[in-house]
DNA sequence: CTGTTAGCGCCTTCAG
DNA sequence: CTGAAGGCGCTAACAG
């Protein structure tokens, strides 16, 4: 392992400068600096983030806060490639990512506290919101910056996140005049996460506003026998749902089957987060891409910017 | 912040035998060490990892290391699941999980590089494997500990795996047992994956055994339009079909709903690795559990032992 | 069984 | 603009 030490000798000059030269301290010529510089890639220098976090008392980790095993969502897929956003930021800001995840909220809070309070980690960005949340308690009364991926429950709340309301009535928009649906079927999960109502109100109004007829559809428990029949039944009473809109391409995949099946004749349909294994492709199918990884980026972005409050992300709506 | 200074102080010893009390040094009388303990307990001591690690030259902290980008598979959920599972078992030794990932090789051999020479982390968990892994020979060179969670590709290699062989030749018994299926399908991706092929080993001998009929089909690449009706035509020519095998649950979901509308009838269905979101629901639909969380769990168990080499891990065959 | 001392690698005063 | 010295929190010889 080379060390600051061993560039110090190099260079002869003290470990002092070696320092501030690779810390681009101005308080160093500019030649000297270069060429502490050009001798440390040399010989191959990696600093210790221990002995800097050490020194320093922050370290230059960032923890990434999973949703308690309890209230995982649907979105799983999403959560992959969140990571791989996040992680290309860091790896800019040579950071590192660690992550707490566990099952219960308890456990989760000891796992954040963990990090904190053992490995000095002061940035956050934190993958679920819910209200009174003991982790959210947690990192204001230690006094750590964090950022939240999805819909602010507080105020003055740093966030990413996607206009999912503008994202529901464009998607309505793009049925209506695309397809030309007049009589759209919104479903949703019993999850009551705060996505999906965003997306049902964005939904709602523009449904108003074009005079299209709506309907609303809550998937009950997965607890539920023969769900599939269930939802079989609900459409033939409607037989003239002429288009559909799902909160996860997961629920697509499955309304998008039953639907040609029972109405027997294919529906336009509409869903968001693109699953990566979608299977379903055919002209009739459009998807709103919410661009996790870049969602993962602004993040990193937001936590490390002393002024930004949050970034809204764009989002597109695509064929499959 | 409260050190290890502050315990010896207020015990009235010096640092190094709070040191040594902390880390149940046997060379401290059992009295002072758990008076310390208590001292520590009480006044909410927790140690510094990074000082720590700067002594000992080896982390406290696991490096996850995810698929590069380019070869991420559809079995995501599966990766959450995992991480709970390896850090369940973390947080109980009092150690971190840190993560590479990145949509390139290239990347991602950097970002493990990073995290050994820069982190000092000397554990490592693979989430995948693939022949000539630049990832894997780093890991080797530079000599640190690691297991794979999946099938091993190299000799002598730690790993965590399901006997995935021997589950395709369950499955395919249970479908012939259960549903007295004498003519089935197996469908797999085109991705060639390791635990696919012996999934398809498993089937295909059990297959042979019993007596009953095969049928394999590959899906094509997602780039291929109209893959649905690709394969409901596939299943159209083979309208005896009555047992069906699929490696993974989405492609399952998607197969199952097709083959009920070609088909006209229900097909017995057995799939790999329940998704969360799955929503097919039926007497005829089982799952092969994998218990990826216990995988996870295996995996820190192998990485800490001395001596185990790997560990098989049972599966189940469950109703959804 | 316990205390003293030195040092892990790095940064940051404080002096020049 | 650069050096010398001290210390971050902890562990590990080396002494007693």
């Amino acid at each position: 392992m080379v060390t600051i030490r061993d560039i110090a000798e190099r260079a002869a000059v003290s470990v002092s400068t070696a320092s501030r030269a690779l810390n681009n301290n101005p308080r160093i010529s500019r030649e000297t600096r270069l060429r502490i510089q050009s001798i440390a890639t040399e010989m191959g220098y990696q600093p210790n983030y221990n002995a800097k976090t050490l020194t320093n008392g922050e370290a230059n980790a960032v923890g990434v806060i999973f949703p308690p095993g309890d209230m995982s969502t649907a979105a799983n897929p999403f959560f992959v490639d969140l990571l791989m956003g996040i992680n290309t930021q860091l790896r800019l800001r040579n950071a590192v990512l660690s992550v707490a995840i566990a099952n219960t909220t308890e456990e989760l809070t000891k796992n954040v506290l963990a990090l904190i309070s053992q490995s000095l980690i002061h940035h956050f960005i934190l993958l679920y919101s819910k209200a009174n949340d003991p982790v959210v308690e947690l990192l204001k009364s230690q006094g750590v910056q964090y950022v939240l991926v999805g819909d602010p429950t507080q105020d003055n709340e740093r966030y990413v996140n996607n206009n999912n309301r503008l994202a529901g009535a464009k998607a309505l928009e793009y049925l209506n005049r695309h397809f030309n649906s007049r009589h759209v079927l919104f479903v949703e999960s019993e999850m009551e996460q705060g996505f999906e109502k965003q997306r049902r109100l964005g939904f709602e109004s523009a449904a108003q506003q074009l005079g299209v007829k709506r309907e609303l559809l809550k998937l009950p428990d997965k607890a539920m026998q023969h769900l599939d029949q269930a939802v079989a039944q609900y459409l033939d009473n409607r037989r003239d749902i002429d288009g559909i809109m799902t909160t996860d391409d997961l629920i697509g995949m499955m309304v998008y089957q039953l639907t040609r099946q029972q109405l027997n004749r294919q529906v336009p349909l509409i869903s968001f987060n693109k699953s990566q294994s979608n299977i379903l492709i055919g002209d009739q199918v459009r998807f709103v891409e919410l661009y996790p990884q870049h969602m993962g980026e602004a993040a990193v972005r937001v936590l490390f910017s002393e002024t930004k409050q949050f970034e809204m992300l764009p989002f597109t709506i695509e064929k499959v």
